[in-house]
DNA sequence: GCACGATCTTGTACGATGTCTAAAAAATTG
DNA sequence: CAATTTTTTAGACATCGTACAAGATCGTGC
């Protein structure tokens, strides 16, 4: 288990204190948190992580595949480490979005979109969890 | 084919001149109009329809079914008149939107999702038109 | 270790999107 | 018309994110 600064060197990043303790929040949660979330949680640990220093790291963390941004049901907008694709379901009262693996899921008929060079496919599912008493 | 006020009579909603022309345009609109495109399209035809009136009408058509909430990529949010279920395609360079008929994608292993009542699948698919020259 | 230039961080101002509130306006009821 | 309810409005406010300029920190050559 390599360390949070020898992650960042290999991608290049070097591996400040502020970054450090960013992608060492996002890759230990393992909920999706949101740059506030993270804003929050990091400017705790360390007194002074401004909330420009957060967003620059995110995206340097973004662009460098390091980690993914997620746009939740709503609009929200998430970081997540896990960067293997996988699907999403969401409930549909709380809003509340949970992972779903990839493999779980096939979906047939891609290949017949002759209009498209096809990246990535993702399913999102609406519904609510069945553990749920009723509402 | 009904008119605006009739449907939104039909809903039980109160077909005030505001409401009616916000539903117009997101009916007769055949891109996804985000929230800021519909207030300042209905604002140039009314002089006087508030920013807040433009929400409030929107959510109101939401809740009533009339009109989808969407969430494109980036995180934009926008809005739909199309009620029918249709997958997304996404062109990850322009973020530009564009349906894919429902029947064109089959998504299988949904019934195998235990932990959830589904109300509903959306396949989201990203890539790049190809009739785009290369950039 | 020091000076230098490059990189990184910070605070703050700003912009965009959306919500809230209190009051005015309009519609409905009697 | 008066009373009540519903709708609209303007603007203040909240949240999320970006831009910018100044200061801190780093790495390198000496």
């Amino acid at each position: 288990m390599p360390t949070t600064s020898a992650i960042l060197k290999d991608h290049g990043i070097r591996p400040t204190p502020q970054r450090r303790v960013v992608l060492e929040y996002v890759r230990a949660s393992d909920q999706h948190p949101t740059a506030e979330d993270i804003y929050a949680h990091v400017h705790r640990r360390r007194a002074s992580v401004s909330r420009a220093t957060v967003y620059n790291t995110l995206h340097l963390l973004v662009d460098h595949g390091l980690v993914r941004r997620l746009v939740l049901a709503g609009g929200t907008v998430a970081f997540d480490a896990r960067v293997h694709p996988h699907h999403h379901f969401v409930d549909e009262r709380t809003g509340e979005v949970q992972d779903i693996p990839f493999e779980a899921l096939r979906i047939e008929g891609v290949e017949a979109l002759s209009a498209f060079d096809v990246e990535h496919v993702q399913v999102v599912v609406y519904g609510r969890k069945k553990s749920d008493k009723g509402g």
